[in-house]
DNA sequence: TGCATTTTTTGATCTATATCAAAATCGTTC
DNA sequence: GAACGATTTTGATATAGATCAAAAAATGCA
């Protein structure tokens, strides 16, 4: 089956009328790593899931990417502001890996949202859930020391490690990499 | 009108039988400065607005107080893990100023959920703004140093000051007291 | 008005983390 | 397997912010 039909079936129930259109107006990439998903200033994004590969959203700060997020297989995300709003995307998405994407585009979302009205059990889940794992980021930037942020990190997406270099860690956990390599002794 | 019923219909339309009974199971409380709404460890929660009054939501790390939001006039607040899921609540949610609360219990609204889906939009709608705000919270603990923190929350909720005493605005920004006096010279 | 309590500021010192530079290690390719 | 670039570690020093203690200022209240 599809997978992003996988992952919307976790939420709640897709009746089949729905699950048939959606299912057509989901777009299946192939990706090279290093290659890019989204933009920053670009309006059109999409919820999408990995059926194989990895990515990092991140954005720039004092001409410094920052990295905000790590995505791998089999999880619904999306860039908040531009999925959420009308408003461009301040992040950019980029391989890390070679991937396989299936993604629906905003606008064919909001189309559906219309049509099939039940939809939005579905997206009300996702974005409580959402707000679920915000919260918790927000909780670890707030209270804790880098050491612990870091135990947080891999507690969290523990296969991360072995995947990705330590600097682009060390950049989602606030801290420089010289830091990080000294915690990690 | 119902302020609760006023921030809900903000985010999408109501029709008159689902309006009426959310308007039946909304509870009114008057409260003093000083009491709590919820405390740690609850289960119950609500969906809630404050016609009047000024909250703080708090938790506890090490022995000590965090403040993790501040909630003024005429916005939907709840907490986020007893409203989004069965998990008890891990912070406290305390009145600042005597205050005027507009609620709807979290059974309650899950029942309304079921009864009119059509709500659903509207829980989509808050859920999603509330990632917004929350993107926004991690951004400032992420790349900002105390000083730039300081005025991000100056500019997000500028009444704040005048209303509360320093030692809490400094534990929302995750700094000491005398930092932030420090800083405001 | 004056006293007690709370809040804010100031001072001295300490600590976690940043910065800049260089060395060591790892991985890849010819 | 030698040589190159990328990644990680180590070292020396600088800085933002923490801590602890106390003084000053503001606020509440009898």
């Amino acid at each position: 089956m599809n997978p992003l039909i996988q992952q919307l079936r976790r939420y709640g129930h897709l009746n089949e009328a729905a699950e048939k259109e959606i299912e057509q107006r989901i777009n299946y990439f192939s990706k090279r790593k290093g290659e890019h998903f989204l933009k920053e200033g670009q309006h059109v994004s999409s919820y999408f899931v990995l059926s194989k590969g990895l990515i990092r959203a991140y954005f720039f700060k004092n001409g410094r990417e920052l990295n905000s997020w790590f995505g791998e297989e089999n999880q619904i995300f999306g860039s908040i502001l531009p999925v959420y709003t009308e408003k461009p995307s301040f992040e950019n998405i980029q391989f890390l890996e070679d991937s396989e994407v299936y993604a629906i585009a905003v606008d064919d979302l909001n189309e559906l949202y219309r049509k099939y009205p039940e939809l939005n059990l579905i997206g009300r889940k996702i974005a409580e859930e959402v707000c679920i794992v915000l919260e918790e980021r927000i909780i670890s930037l707030h209270t804790e020391s880098a050491i612990e942020r870091y135990q947080s990190l891999i507690k969290l997406q523990p296969n991360l490690l072995n995947r990705v270099n330590l600097g682009h860690i060390a950049s989602y956990l606030g801290i420089t990499q010289e830091t990080l390599s000294r915690i990690r002794r």
